[in-house]
DNA sequence: TTTT
DNA sequence: TTTT
C-alpha cells in the first residue's frame, strides 16, 4: 500500500538512563522509558486524579543513539517523534507475545531535548539543517551511515 | 506531572469492520484495525519491498463510536489521531499480558473520512466547529454526554 | 468541504510577555510571538549558522487565554497546537493585506508549559482530562462559556 | 537555539493545478493551494456554517516537486507536513510585506496522495522507506541532490 | 520508573 | 523579540 503515515509524537520525561545495547552487526539500539501524563478532577469526588502512562522509545539511528546516549539521563524532558512498531515475540513458554513500541530509525524520527539544563538541542533523522550539530545521512534499512559533526553547539 | 504530550496520528485503510463493544454502563466502545504501511527498494537485492503495520484503534467517545459504526467498513480509509495507552490484562494462565492501542476517548481524539465516496466527513472529539454535523460536550471520565446534530451533512 | 486537517505543532520561546486585549463582547485574546529556530552547518563554508522564525499566535480560548496571561513571561518555552488562520485587512491607505497566525480557539487548541521552573502545565481547550486544573467548555464560535477550577495544581 | 519544533500537518485538496517555477540555477519551487474546510451548527440561527482557509504551499525538494507536478492536480487530495515559513517582501511601493508558507524543503516535508484514483502513494522527503519509489538525498540547504527509483509503484 |  |  502507500498513502498512510504512522506518526508518534510524544513529550514526556525518562523514568530511567537510556539503555543502549550493541548488535554484532556494528549497530545499536537505545530504548528508552518516557513518562507523560494527564490530570483531571474527578467530577464526583472532586478529588483530582492523575495517570501515567509509560511508552518504550526505540532509537536505532546512529546519531541519535549517540545523542541519547550522551545527553539524556533519568528525569530527562524530550519531544520524541516516532513510528508506532508492534514487535512479535516468543517468551519462555513458546507464546507468542507482542511489544509495541515508538521507534526512531532510518529517517522517522525526531528527538529534542526540553531541559534547560542540558541547553535543549534538536536532533533530526536527517538534515543538516534543523539538527544541533548532528547529521545523518543513510542507507538501506540494514545499515546506516552517519557523520557527526565536530562540535556538538549548544 | 504534567507538561507532556501524548499524540498518535495515523492515516490507513481498515482491515475489517469496526468492532463495536457494548458496556452495561450504556457506554460503548468501537475497535478498528488500521494498517499502514511503507515500501523501499531493498539496497542489496534491488527489489521493492513492503511492510504493514497493523494497528489496534479504540474509540470511546460515543459521537465518535456511531459515526464509525455508521460510516466506516472494511476498506475505509481514515485519519486517526488519539492517544498510545497500554492495557494490563492476564491470560488464561494468569500470565500479566499488555496491549497497546491508540485511544480517542473525552477530547482526546479525532476521526476524517478521507474516501471520496462517503464524501470525508470530518469528526472531532469535541466542538461544533470542525465537525461535520457531530457535536460532542462532556464529562467525567467515567461517563460520556454527547448530543447529535439532527442532519449529517456530507 | 470536510475531510481536512489543519494543525500547527510548535515549540519555541516566546520574544515578549503575552499581550492580551479584551473585546466589547466580554472576550479576549492573547497574543504570542513565538520563535523557533534550526541551525546548521553551512557545506560551503563550513561554519554554523543559525534561522529564527517568528510565529505569531493568537489565543480565543477563554481558559488558555488566563493560562498564558497568568504563567507565561517573555522567554518562556511552550508546545502550542493550533490551526492556521489568514486574516485580511486594510492597511492605511486601503490596501488588502493578510497576517497568518496559529489560533488556539473553541476547542482547537492546546498548551503547555514546557518551563522547569513553572513546573510544565499542560493546558487544553476542553476536557477535565488531559488538563492540568483548567477546564474550558463551551458554545458558539461567537461565545465561550468557561469553567475554572479552584486549584491550579502545578 | 534550538530545543524547538515547528510543524505543520493539512489535509485537503487543491484548488489548482500545481504551479511549478524553475530556478537558474536549475532548482525549482511547486506552489500548491490548499483548502482546508471545517463545518459547525451557529448556536444562534441554527443554521449550518462552513468556512474555508486556504493555505500556500511551498514544495523545494526536488523529488517532491516531481511528484506534485506528475501526480497531482486541480481537486487532489493530500497529506502535506512542511514547516511554517514567513517571507518578507517589497511590494511595488517599497511597502515591506510578508507572505507565510507551508514549506517542504531539504528533509523537512511529506507528501502523501489521498485520492483514491491515483492510488495514494507516500512520499517523504527522504529516506528510501517510506517512500512510494522516491527517494531523495541530500546535500547542503542550497542544493538538493537526488535520486528517482526507476518504477513509481502506486 | 519520570515529572509537578 | 526568544533560546542555547
Amino acid at each position: 500500500m502507500a498513502g498512510s503515515v504512522n506518526k508518534v509524537i510524544l513529550i514526556g520525561n525518562l523514568g530511567a538512563d537510556p539503555e543502549v545495547r550493541k548488535f554484532q552487526n556494528g549497530g545499536s539500539v537505545c530504548n528508552l522509558r518516557i513518562a507523560t501524563s494527564e490530570s483531571w478532577k474527578d467530577k464526583n469526588t472532586g478529588e483530582r486524579r492523575e495517570k501515567t502512562e509509560w511508552h518504550t522509545v526505540a532509537i536505532f539511528s546512529e546519531g541519535l543513539v549517540r545523542v541519547a546516549e550522551q545527553y539524556l539521563k533519568k528525569g530527562s524532558k524530550v519531544y520524541i517523534e516516532g513510528q508506532l512498531q508492534t514487535r512479535k515475540w516468543q517468551d519462555q513458554n513458546g507464546n507468542d507475545r507482542y511489544s509495541t513500541e515508538v521507534v526512531l530509525q532510518g529517517f522517522n524520527g525526531t528527538l529534542v531535548m526540553l531541559d534547560g539544563r542540558s541547553g535543549g538541542g534538536s536532533f533530526d533523522r536527517d538534515s543538516n539543517r534543523d539538527a544541533g550539530g548532528m547529521s545523518e545521512r543513510g542507507g538501506s534499512s540494514g545499515g546506516q551511515s552517519y557523520e557527526l559533526d565536530d562540535d556538538i553547539p549548544f
